[in-house]
DNA sequence: CTCGCCGTTCGAACTGTTGAAACGCTCTGT
DNA sequence: ACAGAGCGTTTCAACAGTTCGAACGGCGAG
């Protein structure tokens, strides 16, 4: 066994397995076809494991290799996985057409992400159909992307939730990078603000993430009461929408609502 | 190597990477949460080594465990990759305007899907705001889902777009179920559809899946010509829609033009 | 024609993997 | 209280799957 991490658990691991894994993943939507040696350059292996790897991960349909380049791209099985994962989150099914009322009612684009390690990944997202595109193609946003919570209004709201312990270790990792006009650049900022969300129960983000964009996020809970997820509603720079202000009056009520409605399914009380 | 499948290939295998990805594929919408006894049984695995596998999936964030159960369930990493999957294939970035439009123009639900050997799996599906759900709720598809060829409308055009050695090989190996009313439930009577199918360049589906629904599905082609994937317009039971005919001559003309927008997009003249 | 890079194959050295057994735990029925 | 069954987890020596350098044949560029 190479691996030592930090947090001893170390015991029980597969190398070839995450070696595998790797390989996968080293395909992303800015990298989506690559041959042996670039994915052996990117997981630094040797390039005869590489192809092993490939190989196999190709004969159980994972990888798609086109004929005539040789080169490889993720394969449907990967894409049957996905949905499997999603659907699995048995919060989706719940919450799926609260969030579409709410996006019918309000006219715009609602959400609901949960936290995995210090990003957001969205798994539910309704669009109503008035406010068509905007932000959303800019950012290229959609089921399964992925967002760092320091700067998203869902991501605030997980954070604010966390046990003290896990906070700070996210915290202790994650860089406070400029993303929008009026990011929280460091870590006083932020605790702040995530204090203010835990008395408040909504978090706001405006245009933290992006110019012309304020959203605003309530937390999602089980029947334990636990905060499993949180759903916002994301407006873009309007007429009426001049200030967080603005945009919290107006749409703070509807959110509560569908968020206490979603935990009450869930079974919380 | 242990493993010497039919069609020789059999050099480069990692039976580690094997048994993971079996692990990950136990997991799906109807057994979304396992602990390491049923993953165990279900792959027949030892249960060391499951545990083994599974502790690397869960520290690598592909499997989620649950602090208190014990269980485990499809992690966020997961969903990412298959959304990876879907955006690789380059395919949905050109066509989901086009199909956009269609749905729009028909007041129909149109999808995309490519062929997984013997299935179908939906890439994209457009809904216009006019019909809401329908059939789409009572067989539960979505994008990621997986449906036999042989008895869909998108299935048999790219069954029918196949090397004729190839799909001989897949037919050998298909059980031609009753699905629907009018399922074509041998290989004898798919044939003759499948020929008519490259003559006309259009598939019907007159109800082969589930009673009331029908579709019509036309091939999209890449540059080089190949059937890379099926689009369709399905249209549930309605007052005009009473025979695959009527439907036939009113969406079989927007459907081409789709289709072959695509088509040209991907290259093809 | 040569060079360089590609995907792929080979094989002996070796190291990660295997699986039975046992641990501690929580239930369930007695 | 108790025994028993089932669970997730840990251990370890024997083993078998994996590793990586080397080499092959094909391809495109110079």
């Amino acid at each position: 066994m190479p691996i030592d991490d930090e947090a001893g658990s170390g015991a029980a691991f597969s190398q070839s397995l995450e070696r595998g894994l790797m390989i996968l993943s080293s395909f992303s939507e800015t990298r989506p076809v690559l041959g042996i040696a670039d994915i052996s350059r990117a997981v630094t292996l040797n390039k005869s494991t590489t192809y092993r790897y490939v190989a196999t991960l190709a004969r159980l349909g994972y990888l798609h290799q086109d004929p005539e380049t040789k080169k490889y791209s993720l394969g449907p099985k990967v894409v049957d996985l996905g949905f499997a994962a999603l659907n699995s989150l048995e919060i989706n099914r719940v919450a799926a057409p609260c969030l579409q009322s709410l996006a019918d009612e309000s006219g715009y684009t609602v959400s609901m992400a949960v936290l995995d390690g210090p990003d957001v990944v969205y798994v539910e997202r309704r669009r109503s159909g008035r406010a068509a595109g905007g932000f959303a193609i800019s950012l290229n946003l959609h089921v399964g992307s992925r967002l760092p919570a320091y700067c998203t209004s869902m991501g605030k709201v997980l954070l604010a939730h966390l046990e003290p312990a896990v906070l700070r270790a996210l915290l202790d990792r994650t860089d406070f990078a400029r993303r929008g006009p009026k990011t929280l650049t460091n870590r006083e900022q932020l605790t702040a603000a995530l204090a203010k969300i835990r008395q408040t129960g909504v978090a706001v983000n405006d245009e933290e993430l992006a110019a012309g964009l304020r959203s605003v996020a309530a937390p999602v809970r089980d029947r334990t009461g636990r905060v499993v997820a949180a759903i916002n509603i994301a407006v873009h720079l309007t007429v009426w929408a001049t200030t967080a202000d603005t945009v919290v009056a107006r749409l703070e009520r509807p959110l509560r609502h569908t968020a206490a409605e979603i935990s009450t399914r869930l079974g919380y009380r």
